[in-house]
DNA sequence: CGTTTTGTTGACCCATCTCAAAGATGGTGG
DNA sequence: CCACCATCTTTGAGATGGGTCAACAAAACG
């Protein structure tokens, strides 16, 4: 337990497992808290094996930001986020979500400087991981380097999965696809998957879906009139997913020539 | 040269490098061919460092197949290539297309099985490798290992790039570009980019840019008619480009308010 | 509280889809 | 070499899903 519980530094920054010179040799840290059971191995292998930081954030603030000179990569172990990516016109595009056990920066791996913004929707904590110092742990420990690898394959094959959603859904299909998604993630990490909050505006899930605000609101009336989610009394950001089954039937019938009715 | 020029086995595949053992220990490989200039260094990299296998396709051939077991990563030494993607319920979708330097078959990392099928789009050839190997050598040369992950960084940020395709322009600004992209990356790759060929029908691509085939058609048209495009006689796959900047500048164009005219 | 941001809903319009017909293209076998 | 066929492409006309504009309701915020 030595040193667990680390200093603060300067906003928001606790550095964990440094004791003279911070991120320097991969010494063993000792983090306390919970993570038990079957949490994203992401965090249980950085824990383990790597020197790592923690930073608290809170809703609006940069993880990091386009053309960033890469360096860090970002482990999330609370909070979500969004990924967003400004074209050089200047168009704005919400491109990914991320939450627990999600790695954030790999994409600046590429070109040496980050190429998206990674904003926090509430308040969390990522774990910052120098790249260099993984690749150096990697060494000794395959399964660092397998995790990430996963970990990149797995956000490709989801980026593919958006991009068949865009291409083939209608509006109302891609939203309630969406919250399936979405829910169906939240379940995976052992979250509530019957109540979600939606941490974003309708304007950033239009964004993110290709789609206009006040499509994505229709849409979730029309969702909610169907019967396939509901909202809770609390304004209209909790959405209840009585039966995540039910909003993938419903992208099924939107698909099929003779839905919509019923 | 020893072994360079390997025997030709069973069914388009050819050893190199191999005597009696096929893929097992990393042994130096001596390829011959013209492996010059600034070609992708990923080519050169496995080359020098990996035993491979070489593989002819020809059009409509299959690289790998979804469900397939993972272990063998690709990296395109010529010809091109698609990739698509099924859902569950019978969508199919391509998600990108690869040439040259691109690697196939990290979407299998994470799952240990590949989720998509990658088919020839004419006559090629791809290295093999099995990803056991590659891991394997990239203990001695790091390069190797930072170039896959810049692989795949990279084929995430373009991932990306398609999504803000998708979300944020019409349908003729889609297909503009998507022929600036092609075209830049062809040039990217030392290829001529005045007079590209499409490998893919209309129907194909339009899926690709979540587009009918008609728009596709009605697009091509209307670039031509502007003349940022032209048709050489030979059917209508050659597309001549003039001027690739051209086609940024329609893109453009087509965004701003008082766009389409002239 | 007022003020600002966010969400809902309606009416209208347009880009793109759908359906349909006809022209190219390319391959195959006689 | 040509006739034939399957596939691909183009173009038109009409239908429609989702965008746009606008008004208002509901939260959030200080």
């Amino acid at each position: 337990m030595v040193g667990a519980e680390a200093v603060a530094s300067s906003s928001g920054w606790k550095a964990v497992n440094r004791s003279a010179a911070p991120l320097t040799a991969p010494r063993r840290p000792i983090a306390s808290e919970e993570l038990s059971g079957r949490i994203g191995s992401a965090l249980r292998l950085v824990r383990d094996n790597l020197v790592y930081q923690r930073r608290v954030v809170h809703a609006g603030d940069r993880i990091y930001q386009a053309g960033e000179q890469f360096g860090n990569l970002y482990i999330v172990n609370s909070g979500f986020y969004k990924v967003v990516t400004l074209s050089p016109d200047g168009r704005e595009q919400v491109v990914a979500l991320k939450f627990r056990g999600d790695w954030l920066g790999v994409d600046g791996i590429a070109r040496g400087e980050y190429d998206s913004d990674v904003i926090a929707l509430d308040t969390g904590e990522v774990w910052v991981v120098r790249y260099d110092a993984l690749l150096d742990a990697s060494l000794s420990e395959r399964a660092l380097l397998t995790e990430l690898h996963q970990a990149m394959s797995r956000e490709i094959s989801r980026d593919r999965d958006s991009l068949m959603s865009l291409c083939t859904l209608s509006g109302d299909a891609r939203v309630a696809d969406f919250l399936r998604y979405w829910a169906e993630s939240l379940g995976d990490r052992g979250m509530r998957t019957d109540c979600i909050t939606l941490r974003m505006t309708r304007a950033e899930i239009g964004n993110y879906l290709g789609l206009t605000l006040e499509s994505v609101s229709r849409a979730l009336s029309r969702l909610a009139k169907a019967k396939v989610i509901g909202f809770a009394g609390n304004g209209r950001r909790d959405v209840q997913i009585p039966d995540i089954d039910a909003l993938g039937a419903f992208v099924q019938r939107s698909i099929s020539p003779a839905g919509m009715l019923q």
